[in-house]
DNA sequence: ATAAGTACCTGTACGATACAGCTATCTGAG
DNA sequence: CTCAGATAGCTGTATCGTACAGGTACTTAT
């Protein structure tokens, strides 16, 4: 309160999070059902984490994503099932199960990604690239400060 | 592919969004599952743009947020039972249905505002307020951005 | 005055998620 | 070594947000 300026600033970011929000999710559905309809949010980040960290355990995918085991372990079965992702008993773990990505997961994901990319391409055509990397360092750093909230624990 | 680096910078504003839809909603779930639990996303919304633009008909709020007709009756429905809006027969078209927050309405929408713009405030804490309104400006225009692609109709 | 369009509601379906409970396995204390 | 408690993953069930299809009441244009 004792800056309205900033004060407003910080309702400013709230409305834009929350639009921004309505409409990915808006384009998730509809450019997700249009075609590529195989990768839906939570499929999309599995595989891009499992490229990204490795293959690992459903529960070690919870933690990362925030997820419920349950939640991984339907999403992942799904994938296991569409062939994007082979599941293998945990050689150091008989309860574990490994995730790893198949090459046809990682093929799709890649392509998603590259169509968001591209889209964001589009988008922010008109963007200084210093614009365009402010924002990504921004919104890195508000991930980053979302992620020290949520798990203090 | 002229230049890499830019392309990388892509790639990471696509991360980040994704990152944070997820986030995003895992917190809305954390927070409203808490105690609020009457304002859902959609409802939130509703609201906020009830407050912004004033009464109106179920149609224009479907159109001007993105969800089907259907989607808003119901969630309209909720929020009548709640109490947080009123229906009244639209003076000027036997079929429409003006739907207007009701005081109760638009003190829980703010209150949640509250609350969201203060998880921001906490989280952004050591942000400094260059930081906190490049954020705001250019997420605007991020959103600027979809706007303008998703609705070039 | 009647056909076409529109606004809203309801039935139904689906997808993503969570929580609770189950089984198999692991780990540590005795 | 044994067994109690923790953990990994799966399955059953429930909820929520959403969409699409169809119905009814009303409006508009001809």
């Amino acid at each position: 309160m004792s800056d309205d300026h900033d004060e407003s600033t910080l309702g400013r970011i709230e409305t834009e999070v929350a639009l921004l929000m309505r409409f990915g999710e808006a384009t998730r559905r509809a450019t997700g059902t249009a075609e590529h309809r195989v990768l839906d949010r939570a499929a999309y980040v599995i595989l891009r984490h499992l490229a990204d960290a490795g293959p690992q355990n459903v529960s070690a995918l919870a933690a990362r994503l925030n997820l419920d085991g349950s939640t991984v372990t339907r999403q992942v079965s799904a994938l296991q099932r569409d062939g994007l992702i082979t599941r293998t008993p945990d050689p150091s773990d008989g309860r574990g199960t490994v995730i790893s990505p198949t090459p046809a997961g990682l093929q799709r994901m890649a392509a998603v990604q590259a169509a968001r990319t591209r889209l964001y391409g589009d988008m922010l055509a008109d963007w200084s690239p210093e614009d365009r990397s402010t924002l990504a360092a921004l919104l890195g750093r508000l991930n980053q400060a979302l992620i020290n909230r949520n798990r203090p624990r």
